[in-house]
DNA sequence: AGTCCACAGGAAGGGCAGGCGA
DNA sequence: TCGCCTGCCCTTCCTGTGGACT
């Protein structure tokens, strides 16, 4: 063993572990700034979204002579600006209503984020917190919630903006009866005037919702439509000269990324993901260039990563299905949701876990197949009932991890 | 046309953990 | 400490459903 008891004398590992990290240190980086390739990253000027920055501005503006501005709607798919226009074009608006000493006041909260803002008791506590007044993270009524959240909005002066990323998730979940209280607040407040910008990333979510929430919430409405390759690459091209050293990127790497993220809806984050990650294997590889072949591998950690980190943080049934489903479709190509169960049952009784019932079972199968780790479709088999067809689409090697991830936790 | 299968999936509510206020 | 609250995972009960079979 390297490792010696005293500890006065360095060991062989250690000094090899020291001088990786020196390495680590002196060596030439691809990177230039790796941050400007994160979607974190606030570019200076936002290409291609002119109309939407000018649009959102102008909704925006009365804050700035104390009237409120209308509710605004923004839709969009994932990554095609929503966010960054949005953080954008407020935080402008906060420069000017500092400098003109206007009383402006802008909330910004990502409804999806688990354990912050994904349920109406955390999105008002994390709202009255960021309004400066504190609420415990659980054990009040509701009701209280919203007594805080209006006295912290009535010490206010002026206009408060609320923004509300993914609100579409929020709504699905608990029901959209806050967004109602929400728009109706100015009524019962004197001096603050709210104003509210919800942002989608489902072009249909307002469906969902009762008539007067949507009446008052879509006021106005900013599309945000996909990016297309072209456009794309011109964001890429200027992120990248940002992220990288000069040189770095081999002829065709850009325009790859800006292909392969143009199929996955116009994409921009998925683009700045793959170039960026793409960027990093080629750096733990000690390459000087990053290569195209660094793109697909870098695509394939991308799906690896998600798939994998998705599963970590389901609930232990929720593995030992995705464990069975594995084993089933390695011998057919697709199982039913009620052979499924009785493979699911004897998994249970060899690792000595009570097992869950059916109903709850097939809820999993649901959310597996929603979170992108199992396709499954109804299908009805006539006389013999309608049931689940389920298949894998994932690669060998993301299986193994997973397989490997339940026999770990599970000793199986 | 009616029956029946094997589920899907909605609704209601139980039990528990974690936390707060009195 | 006790009563109450929310969030989460789960069960129970129930209705709905597409298409093969009779």
């Amino acid at each position: 063993m390297d490792r010696n008891e005293g500890g006065g004398e360095v060991s062989v590992a250690d000094s090899e572990l020291k001088s990786r990290f020196s390495n680590y240190i002196n060596k030439d980086t691809v990177f230039r700034n790796k941050e400007a390739l994160t979607t974190n990253w606030k570019p200076e000027t936002i290409l291609h979204r002119d109309q939407q920055v000018n649009n959102l501005a102008s909704i925006l503006a009365p804050a700035l002579k104390r009237d409120d501005p209308s509710n605004v709607f923004i839709y969009g798919s994932v990554g095609t600006g929503k966010t960054c226009v949005t953080k954008h074009v407020t935080e402008e608006l906060r420069a000017v209503a500092h400098e003109e000493e206007v009383d402006l006041n802008i909330v910004y909260i990502n409804c999806k984020m688990k354990k912050v803002a994904d349920t109406e008791y955390r999105l008002l506590a994390k709202l009255t917190r960021q309004l400066g007044e504190e609420v415990p993270s659980t054990g009040l009524p509701t009701d209280e919630v919203y007594n805080r959240f209006f006295e912290a909005l009535e010490s206010q002066e002026g206009v408060v903006i609320i923004a509300l990323d993914e609100i579409d998730a929020l709504v699905k979940k608990v029901g959209d009866e806050f967004l109602y209280n929400l728009t109706r607040i100015n009524d019962d407040l004197n001096d603050t005037k709210v104003s509210i910008i919800g942002i989608s990333n489902d072009l249909n979510f307002t469906e969902y919702m009762d008539s007067r929430v949507k009446s008052s919430l879509s006021e106005e409405e900013i599309i945000f439509p996909p990016y297309n390759a072209l456009e794309l690459r011109e964001i890429l091209d200027s992120r990248a000269g940002k992220g990288f050293a000069d040189e770095v990127l081999e002829d065709g790497v850009i325009s790859k990324c800006s292909a392969l993220a143009a199929q996955e809806h116009g994409d921009a984050r998925r683009a700045l993901d793959l170039i960026r990650v793409a960027g990093e294997l080629a750096e733990r590889e000690g390459e000087e260039r990053v290569a195209r072949s660094h793109v697909d591998r870098a695509q394939d950690k991308i799906e690896k990563d998600r798939v994998v980190e998705t599963v970590r943080d389901q609930p232990k049934h929720s593995k030992l299905v995705l464990y069975t489903i594995l084993e089933m479709a390695d011998e057919d190509d697709e199982v039913a949701t009620g052979d499924v169960y009785s493979e699911y049952k004897e998994l249970c009784t060899q690792v000595d876990v009570s097992e869950l019932t059916q109903r709850r079972v097939s809820g999993l199968i649901s959310e597996l197949d929603m979170l992108g780790v199992i396709n499954a479709r109804v299908i009805s088999k006539g006389r013999y009932g309608r049931t689940r067809q389920i298949s894998v689409d994932l690669s060998q090697d993301i299986r193994t991890q997973l397989r490997e991830m339940v026999e770990d936790k599970f000793y199986i």
